[in-house]
DNA sequence: CAGATTTACCTGTAAGATACAGCTATCTGT
DNA sequence: ACAGATAGCTGTATCTTACAGGTAAATCTG
């Protein structure tokens, strides 16, 4: 099963040619996966807008830079899928009280309930998925998915 | 640091909950932190570009619509992607013999090398961010990311 | 084997995601 | 109070991708 011939016999950089490999596959199946849930009878939420609304319910309503910087996403982007989320009626612009540049873009009730449905679709989704694998292998897949995210992130962060 | 307070209180739809959470991180992070190392200064190979490269490195020249059917990728798209990749001398079309109809694809040495420089890079950028992790944790990873798309794969292609 | 169907590939067109550059309004430090 | 930083927006451009429709070759069917 191993494709790493021309990286080298250093074990550690076998693995981490794996890794490699199962994170580039994992990204294209991902995109195939939420292109096939999500568009087909739904058409609910694209990409930016799942995860925009996701962080806003994550961490609290917030302007777009924070948006921006927290997503690593460039703030013309972000103000623009919120425009469009906004005209979705999924979240709400208000003025800043405190910043008179700023605006701050909270979800609203629409949106989180929109939110909630994609995720519990694909949640059952990977209930499906993995419907074989013992909640052990399932605890440490999100154990070590979140370690390498935050691993990710601090470098992406640093940089 | 669980935010599954709207999934229920089932402990298994909590872990799902949380994979399903990881991985839409990992595909926002991986995707910001491929544009970071690529695009700057080498400007080497686009995301489907390298998908490609690495497909046929692996499994051998082939025509277009096996690639698009592997990819979960339309003709429309791979034929436009290898276009720009014959372009740019990474890819060689050569008519199949066994039917008139196809064009078999393959790798130019440039193209494997450049595939592989990539690769090496991205190899080298995992060392880094994994660098205090164990060995052990490592292997695990690579592991279950393994077992995760032979499961997503298994599904894209069951439907 | 002739006509119908399927397949392989390409082109036209369109949409989404994203970046960068440049603009205006506002804020902040000195 | 002014210079410089920051927040957000708009114009423009690129990349990725899909769908619809077209042509040519292959395959099936009676």
């Amino acid at each position: 099963m191993r494709d790493d011939h021309r990286t080298g016999t250093d074990p550690d950089a076998v693995t981490l040619g794996r890794i490699e490999t199962e994170i580039a596959l994992l990204m294209r199946l991902g995109e195939a996966t939420r292109r096939a849930t999500g568009t087909a009878e739904h058409r609910v939420l694209d990409r930016a807008a799942y995860v925009i609304l996701r962080h806003l319910d994550k961490a609290g309503p917030q302007n777009v830079s924070a948006l921006a910087a927290r997503l690593n996403l460039d703030g013309s982007t972000v103000t623009r899928q919120v425009s469009a989320l906004q005209r979705d009626g999924l979240i709400a612009r208000t003025p800043d009280p405190a910043d008179g540049r700023g605006t701050v873009i909270s979800p609203t009730p629409a949106g989180l309930q929109r939110m909630a449905a994609v995720r519990a679709a694909r949640t059952r989704l990977y209930g499906e998925i993995l419907a074989d694998w013992t909640g052990d292998d399932r605890d440490t897949l999100a154990d070590l998915l979140h370690r390498l995210n935050e691993a990710l992130d601090a470098r992406n962060r640093r940089r």
